[in-house]
DNA sequence: TATTGCTGTCATCAT
DNA sequence: AAATGATGACAGCAA
């Protein structure tokens, strides 16, 4: 008794209530025995997480050690989720919130003794009636693992199930599993809607007080009549099974198991009246409403036919395709974890939601589901706050009441729970697959939540996009701008279309000249230096002579000229051969290498050669070198001067005996030849680049632009899935309830979600707290 | 006539 | 060291 009241003064009835509430049916031999089933710590871990709150040991005591650790049975999941299916349903079918109202039980003696007089019963009933009896008849069905959990998990068939699950069978098949006692934890933490159920807590109130086992009987009987009588369930009496189909409401069983827990509680050790321990029990004013509206919920009320479910789903699945959750990996690990068998998905599924349902509701499924979930968790004691590190933060204010427990919605880990959850579970977007199963447990750690940080990460994120196009001035009317602009901005204005020489145009014209002019300047020696032929070749026109065509040169000036290309023309080397150079004229037609008409010339100056007007035309034509030349009378043609190799140019001049006066002439020539092809092709390379920088300078802004285009693309969507997670925070947020059935002020209290799915209501202050330690926790658990 | 652009030339540096 | 290329600066020329 005394290793009983312990429990039960660190939070068992808290926990019972959870229990009862859930469903979950605990056994109090298999508590008293305190065994201690190994995979408890092997799947939980050590238990000093959940040991910290008394919520826990009793939860742990009861679950994994007073009972099998195993007895809980897969069905308790399954039946919890569909308790809190149908809460969900009941909810949407308008029930009053009262019922629907988050429990929160606290540590604190006032707190605790409403919560422990409120729920109390129902764990005894749970465990002592619902244990053995129907741990026999449903084993057979538990083994089916899903078919048991499947035929639970219809919510019409819930209540029976729920009654009929932990059977012992099942447990000793869960021992098997090993990963029962997570789900039994899980269970323990799932409330189940029957918790409010008042009629059936009278019942239990008014049930006697024998000792733990004579209740246990006692309640297996009781449950298996009660919940016939009660909800008309079909239950197989013996058995316990319950028949899904025939059982209308899921407050039966609910019912039942919190009048046996009731009685439990009562038989084990009076609370508030006898106990000075625990006071009289103190039933909220929603408690009361729930008492008396649970009845007809659970009996008037029609369950949700299976359809509601069906919406219920629909809504979740476009939450989670709005979503895009991708918990899936997670909730299997959990899944995993705890039940090591999973018959097939869908069961799994469906009942390991359900079994997780009690520490934690379902975000995942509908606001709504939300809700009831957390009123369910509203349970969780203050400890296991600590260990949930503050996942998530809303906007609200962070004025926190110490005093308030922290209020956790984390649905349990079951691994059902977890994967309609978790796959649901808005943490499920943010949060990556949980470290362990083991975390699971509704006061567990606490993982990072990696969804507050995302969300941080990502409203950061926002911000600074946001700024930097506030910074950068732009919006996406300026972005679609910048491309148009590019255009026109070239600080530089070499569009090209203005310039003359502007770069296809140059370039090719470049090119083209480029050859051209060679052939021109090898027109041009020829004409020089050949008289004929080859300027034959050309069409001279005479009238070119004097009509230079700037233009043209131009565009032949701005080629470049490689002077071993005039070199290595075939051509040059004809003219070379041609020596009429020595004529003046010639001479100075020949120093017009960038003239293209120069071919003109050639064929006029051969034909007007005589003439002396157009001779001084053709010297005010030619350059200065060229008359410079003329005058100095060099014997060949300033072309070769400038174009001949070294070597050639040398043997050049050592065949003409010139003087000291014409060798610096023609040297000078030379260099000035070289020299003014040299700049033309220094500007051009000048003309490119720029070109090129500007090209480059247009590139770069589209570039810019159409960066800034998808930066505001992705700026839009991350708004959108903000808003979206916000209106989803809110949606969940005001739904919750306390005891009081008022809503939490979100000055104090925020959702935190944990690694594992479950959802918390913590107070604000607690929040930082418990960030500092999740890390610690879950290594801890995992040893 | 002044401005502007083109071109040639010079000076200089680098190769 | 000479030859040559590159380039800035300057000047002349033409529009």
């Amino acid at each position: 008794m005394l290793y009983l009241k312990k429990y039960f003064t660190e939070g068992l009835i808290q926990f019972t209530i959870l229990l009862s509430l859930i469903g979950v049916r605990v056994d109090l031999d298999t508590y008293l025995s305190n065994q201690l089933p190994p995979l408890r710590e092997i799947i939980l871990g050590p238990s000093s997480a959940y040991t910290q709150t008394q919520f826990h040991n009793l939860r742990n005591t009861l679950d994994g050690y007073g009972i099998h650790p195993k007895s809980v049975d897969l069905d308790q999941f399954f039946t919890t989720r569909r308790l809190l299916n149908q809460v969900r349903q009941l909810d949407r079918l308008s029930v009053p919130s009262p019922e629907l109202s988050t429990w929160l039980v606290h540590c604190d003696p006032e707190t605790v003794v409403s919560a422990a007089s409120q729920s109390s019963p129902s764990i005894t009933l749970d465990n002592g009636a619902s244990l053995e009896d129907v741990n026999n008849s449903e084993t057979p069905t538990m083994r089916g693992g899903g078919g048991a959990l499947e035929s639970t998990y219809n919510p019409s068939g819930e209540d029976s199930t729920l009654g009929a699950v932990a059977p012992e069978d099942s447990q000793e098949q869960s021992n098997r599993d090993g990963n029962d006692d997570l789900t039994k934890e899980d269970i323990d933490l799932g409330a189940g809607r029957e918790v409010f159920n008042y009629s059936s807590r009278q019942k239990e109130s008014e049930a006697e007080k024998p000792s733990p086992e004579e209740e246990r009987a006692e309640a297996q009987e009781r449950w298996r009549n009660g919940v016939n009588l009660q909800e008309a369930q079909p239950v197989d009496g013996e058995t316990g099974e319950s028949i899904p189909e025939q059982i209308p409401g899921l407050g039966s069983q609910t019912s039942l198991s919190l009048q046996e827990c009731l009685r439990l509680l009562e038989a084990t050790f009076p609370f508030g009246e006898e106990s000075p321990e625990f006071p009289a029990p103190v039933v909220t004013a929603e408690l009361a409403v729930a008492n008396e509206e649970a009845p007809s919920t659970s009996r008037g009320l029609p369950l949700p036919p299976p359809l509601p479910q069906l919406d219920l789903e629909q809504q979740w699945q476009d939450i989670m395709a709005i979503m895009e959750l991708q918990e899936m990996e997670v909730n299997n690990t959990s899944e995993n974890s705890f039940l090591s068998t999973t018959s097939n998905s869908t069961n799994t599924s469906g009942s390991t939601s359900e079994s997780g349902s009690v520490g934690s509701f379902g975000l995942t499924r509908s606001s709504t589901l939300i809700h009831q979930d957390v009123s369910l968790h509203q349970a969780s004691l203050p400890s296991c706050s600590q260990d949930f590190p503050t996942l998530f933060n809303p906007e609200m204010d962070a004025t926190s009441t110490p005093r308030t427990p922290l209020l956790t919605m984390s649905s349990s880990n079951s691994s059902n729970v977890n994967s309609t959850f978790g796959a649901t579970n808005l943490t499920g977007l943010f949060l990556p697959p949980p470290l362990n199963s083991t975390n699971n447990i509704t006061c567990t750690p606490v993982l990072p939540d990696p969804f507050s940080t995302l969300l941080e990460e990502s409203m950061l994120d926002e911000i600074s996009l946001l700024d930097l196009a506030m910074e950068e001035g732009f919006n996406q009317a300026q972005a679609s701008q910048l491309e148009d602009e590019l255009d026109s901005d070239s600080g530089l204005s070499l569009d090209s279309s203005h310039s003359p020489a502007s770069p296809s145009s140059s370039e090719t014209s470049c090119s083209s000249a480029a050859s051209s002019s060679s052939t021109n300047f090898s027109e041009e020696g020829a004409v020089g230096y050949s008289t004929d032929s080859e300027s034959a070749a050309v069409e001279p026109e005479e009238g070119a002579v004097g009509g230079y065509q700037p233009e043209f040169n131009k565009l032949c000036r701005m080629s470049y000229q490689d002077p071993s290309q005039f070199h290595g023309l075939p051509q040059l080397d004809n003219v070379n051969h041609n020596h009429t150079y020595n004529l003046p004229l010639s001479s100075s037609f020949d120093e017009h290498p960038e003239l293209p008409i120069p071919t003109g010339k050639k064929m006029g100056r051969e034909k007007q050669s005589k003439l002396k007007p157009q001779q001084d035309f053709l010297d005010k034509q030619s350059s200065r070198d060229e008359r410079r030349a003329r005058a100095m009378k060099i014997p060949f043609s300033n072309e070769k001067i400038i174009n001949l190799p070294v070597e050639e140019f040398n043997e050049l001049l050592s065949k003409h005996h010139l003087s000291e006066a014409q060798l610096a002439l023609v040297r000078d020539i030379r260099r000035r030849g070289k020299n003014k092809m040299a700049a033309q092709n220094c500007r051009k390379r000048k003309l490119d680049t720029i070109i090129n920088l500007e090209q480059g300078v247009h590139d770069l802004r589209r570039d810019k632009a159409r960066l800034l285009k998808e930066k505001m693309e992705f700026i839009r969507s991350i708004r959108q899935m903000k808003q979206k997670v916000q209106s989803l925070y809110q949606e969940v947020f005001t739904q919750l309830r306390n005891e009081e059935g008022r809503p939490y002020p979100p000055s104090e209290y925020s959702l935190q979600y944990s690694a594992d799915g479950s959802v918390l209501i913590m107070p604000r202050t607690m929040t930082d707290q418990q960030t500092r330690k999740p890390e610690k926790k879950q290594k801890d658990k995992k040893k």
